[in-house]
RNA sequence: GGGCGAUUAACUCAAUUGGUAGAGUGCCACCCUUACAAGGUGGAAGUUACAGGUUCAAGUCCUGUAUCGCCCA
């Protein structure tokens, strides 16, 4: 084995492994416990970023967990064809090629993505396995496959019947670039700097006025009514006449509605349903007309007077105001603050829009999902997700599933000449099913479905629903749903309406919901922000030149690209060195606590790379050993060797409880601290000490070699999950000496908890006694090479275990002779928790630093003597506080009692010194 | 406006049902001791955002305030 430990020598090695040998496909036949985990499909346009790789380390140890424990382990993976994205790159492309999608046509587009998709649609997946993850990629699937698509079909056939589905002339969020509606989820409102604009509407017939407040004035073409609150004194008896909107010849009626805020602008509004939500409401209480006045392509039409035909809602506006200003019709105009709602995909401002769209009703879906996790058979972790997911599913709107795109799954449903619709899996099915016959024309809807609609069934589709396949009997319902809060309603939500739908059955039991990485400050990691971190680069390293090019490549605003250059050099001034998959997935894992930011700190992947390298020479070690002294079949009987096991099964036990609930950053916690301060720290400079003591014999040196490649590959077993490669590299090499027959240390049974109570109090006294020592070494400045004697007043037990494990003091603090005197020479003290260990001073020590030193130390024990003493003095604590805690106060109090007495006593020596 | 969350060492984060605050990184001192300087040994560092309350006991429970963040209107 190298001195250091290297990463890029063994990853890919090991993967390919582990590909080569299936061991991560499932036998569906086997009668193990099944186990089940669907990856949340990463869009197939992308490449893997810092949530990937949290997201999938997590599942991945999870996955390796249960394999070691004996499940029967599905990790399914696949992509999504995310249809806005993935439309958009590929129309870039196009774009290069001086072509769009128009030119082409639909279906040489469609052929277009898919050549893309086969080129560069894996990127993922091979990132993905470079992360260690033991996706089974034999049942890798894509949410555009055929038989995908084939389910999609029938899920909207089947709710259409059911009239779960239906076509609805209403008003959605429209994207003018994209020219296609978007869901409520895909907005994002921001609160913006505006105008608010005061306009006269004036009636030609009675030379009155009214003034209309407003935010988007460009609107007023569309205007069929102006309302004020009936209980406005100032407008009330207005309602009734008429004013006419201007620049038209068309008069509009003051109409009496509550919905209206008297305090808000000038108290009158005007309404427009054919562009704003709520007006949209009220025009349909009052039966009002509707005006649309703007194309798809966010132009305004023939229904606004020529002047502003053709003009963009923003150049028209301006025109208009001008005009108005003209006019004498402009009052005022305001600066206001005020929510514009903008597509989450492209940036642009939302428009309401009147248009034929596909909705989901929703409601009762979700009155049946709300029970499922009001009555358990789901839970989230953490636990008070579940009040965002009700509070969302409580108010539900109905779904607009149908998006004017060509990339996705295309809706299955058929118009004639008259727009009568007629749904059905195929235009032949739908002629038999409705009895038309071949003279009728028919045509399909252009729309496809929101991605989301295909997404929601992965749990069940990916198994091969809806055919009855084994794979579905076994691994449906999934065994815990891994995934970000920020999809909860996108995803989480929609997947428990569907299944429970269409399997009666909940498609997973747990939701584990993890937190968002963001940046070392906080930031939320965007390409825009340019603070963005390739996981991979962290596993092989990335020269700072790179890392700049990477950050500022692709900026809409190239104005960031210096600020973003001298953020990034200061912050990495020498680029990111290579730390491995295993590092930044120990570091991952450390960071999985319950909470909902993550700030990313590539010091702590430094620590966990630090640790690996630990694992690494300690292992090192014990090769070393191994090939030079034979080892034992037999299990050593030594102290040292049982009290490392019981060590062990501590940590084994707490770790598999952290793990099992989720507890991630726990549970890495244990296993390090287990690892470094107690296997590495004490057990192996035990053996180390052992080892070399010629009083012991071939036979007992070879047990101890038992004990260490033993203990070593449960550690290996139980830390695989984590950190994949490193233990699989050390388990194949140090396989001769443990002789598990098996391909992989994947195929490893997990190590069994062994309960025992048996305390090991000998190895505590010399643990303390080496601390105790080491500390006053320190303190007292003496140089390691400087052997010191040991005396003890008393020939009590702790003498006895002194001189037996004299070997761990020679070696571990420097301790040369350890004597009897039943009145010890002038000394240092040195306390420890059964006794008092005597340092002769033998002109070695300084009597002042000495004094200093005990002087320093009753300080502190004073202090907590104070504060045991006060509380075991107050009656209500002793009456109330459990026995076994005023029990262990008064231990304590009488320890530290007996080391005040002691230090006083000794202090009192020195002075005549 | 409604809801959720956060605030703990210089930085990034922990702390089981309330029981007297811990890691990693950084810092200080000493040490290249034959697994590891990506290391060893020892050490310093906290009024747990603030103000009240409940309790024998509060980082933890309750109320309020401040700052920051997210979600929904």
């Amino acid at each position: 084995m190298k001195k250091i430990f290297e990463p890029k020598k063994i990853e890919k090695k090991w993967y390919i492994y582990w590909e080569e040998n299936k061991l991560f496909s499932p036998k569906v036949s086997s009668n193990k416990r099944p186990f089940s985990i669907m990856i949340p499909p990463p869009n197939v346009t992308g490449s893997l970023h810092m949530g990937h790789g949290f997201q999938n380390t997590l599942m991945d140890t999870l996955s390796r967990y249960k394999r070691l424990k004996g499940f029967e382990v599905l990790w399914q993976p696949g992509t999504d064809h995310a249809g806005i994205a993935t439309q958009l790159v590929v129309e870039r492309n196009l774009e290069q090629k001086g072509l769009t999608r128009e030119k082409i046509g639909r279906s040489k587009f469609e052929k277009e993505v898919w050549k893309w998709k086969s080129s560069s649609g894996n990127i993922i997946s091979s990132q993905l396995k470079r992360m260690g993850a033991s996706l089974d990629w034999n049942r890798e699937k894509f949410t555009m496959d055929k038989d995908f698509s084939d389910a999609v079909t029938e899920i909207f056939c089947s709710l259409y019947e059911e009239g779960l589905i239906y076509r609805g002339y209403r008003l959605v969020n429209w994207d003018v670039s994209l020219q296609t509606a978007i869901s409520d989820l895909e907005i994002l409102s921001e609160e913006e700097n505006s105008k608010i604009w005061h306009i006269a509407y004036k009636s030609k017939k009675t030379n009155k006025s009214i003034v209309v407040a407003t935010t988007r004035p460009e609107t007023m073409f569309g205007d069929v009514a102006i309302a004020v609150n009936p209980n406005d004194k100032k407008y009330k008896n207005l309602i009734g006449e008429s004013f006419e909107v201007p620049f038209c010849e068309r008069s509009i009626e003051v109409i009496g509605d509550k919905y209206v805020d008297k305090s808000f602008g000038t108290g009158c509004l005007k309404i427009t349903p054919a562009h704003d939500f709520n007006d949209f409401e009220i025009g349909k209480k009052h039966n009002l007309p509707i005006i649309n006045i703007l194309n798809k392509n966010g132009l305004l039409n023939e229904n606004v007077p020529k002047k502003y035909q053709n003009l963009s809602i923003l150049n028209a506006r301006k025109i208009l105001l001008e005009d108005l200003q003209n006019n004498g019709a402009l009052i005022k105009e305001l600066n206001h603050k005020h929510n514009v709602p903008r597509s989450e995909r492209t940036g642009e401002i939302l428009e309401p829009m009147l248009t034929k769209q596909w909705y989901l009703k929703s409601e009762r879906l979700a009155q049946d999902a709300i029970k499922l996790v009001k009555d358990k058979k789901i839970e989230f972790i953490p636990n008070n997700w579940e009040k965002t997911y009700f509070s969302w599913m409580k108010d539900i709107k109905d779904w607009c599933i149908s998006r004017q795109l060509w990339w996705g799954h295309r809706i299955p449903a058929w118009y004639d000449e008259n727009d009568n619709v007629y749904v059905g899996a195929t235009e032949e099915a739908v002629r038999k099913k409705y009895n038309l016959t071949k003279a009728q024309r028919l045509e399909r809807d252009e729309d496809v479905l929101d991605t989301w609609f295909s997404s929601q069934l992965w749990t069940f589709v990916t198994l091969g629903w809806p055919k009855k396949t084994k794979f579905l009997q076994k691994f449906h319902p999934t065994s815990v749903l891994v995934t970000g809060f920020d999809i909860i309603f996108f995803w989480v939500a929609r997947m428990i309406m569907i299944s429970n739908k269409f399997l009666k059955e909940v498609p997973f039991k747990e939701v584990y919901i993890h937190g968002l990485v963001r940046d070392g400050e906080g930031e939320k990691m965007s390409k825009s922000k340019g603070n963005i971190i390739d996981p991979i680069d962290i596993i092989d390293g990335i020269e700072l030149e790179s890392l700049i090019d990477k950050r500022t490549a692709n900026l809409i605003n190239p104005k960031q690209k210096q600020k973003i250059k001298k953020k990034t050099a200061k912050e990495y001034p020498n680029g990111i060195s290579p730390y491995g998959t295993d590092a930044i997935r120990f570091t991952f894992c450390s960071l999985a606590s319950g909470s909902r930011d993550i700030n990313f700190d590539l010091k702590r992947v430094e620590g966990y790379r630090n640790f690996c390298n630990k694992l690494w020479n300690a292992s090192r070690f014990i090769l070393l050993q191994c090939n030079e002294n034979k080892i034992r079949k037999d299990t050593s009987k030594a102290s040292e060797d049982l009290w490392i096991l019981s060590e062990f099964n501590k940590t084994l036990k707490e770790y598999c409880m952290h793990l099992e609930s989720y507890r991630f950053d726990l549970a890495t916690k244990v296993i390090y601290e287990f690892v470094w301060d107690i296997y590495c720290d004490w057990y192996i400079e035990f053996c180390k000490t052992r080892l070399q003591d010629k009083n012991l014999t071939e036979r007992d040196k070879g047990l101890i070699l038992n004990s260490l490649v033993t203990s070593l590959e449960s550690i290996l077993v139980v830390l695989h999950p984590i950190i994949p490669f490193i233990t699989e590299e050390i388990w194949q090499q140090t396989k001769k000496y443990h002789n598990f027959n098996k391909k992989s240390i994947s195929q490893r049974d997990f190590p069994k908890i062994i309960k025992s109570k048996k305390s090991f109090k000998e190895i505590e006294i010399i643990k303390s006694t080496v601390s105790g020592i080491r500390n006053f070494r320190a303190e007292m400045r003496l140089s390691p090479k400087v052997k010191i004697d040991l005396c003890l007043d008393k020939k009590n037990k702790t003498f006895k275990i002194l001189n037996n494990y004299k070997l761990y003091l020679e070696k571990l603090a420097g301790i040369d002779n350890i004597n009897h005197e039943s009145n010890p020479p002038p000394s240092s003290i040195i306390l420890i928790t059964d006794d008092r260990l005597f340092v002769p001073l033998k002109g070695l020590i300084d009597t002042d630093k000495e004094t200093e030193r005990n002087s320093e130390n009753l300080k502190k024990l004073n202090i907590q003597y104070e504060s045991l003493h006060k509380q075991l003095r107050n009656e209500k604590f002793l009456n109330n506080a459990p026995k076994s805690l005023v029990k262990e106060r008064r231990r304590q109090l009488r320890e530290i009692k007996s080391k005040i007495s002691d230090t006083k006593n000794h202090l009192k020596v020195l002075k005549k010194v």
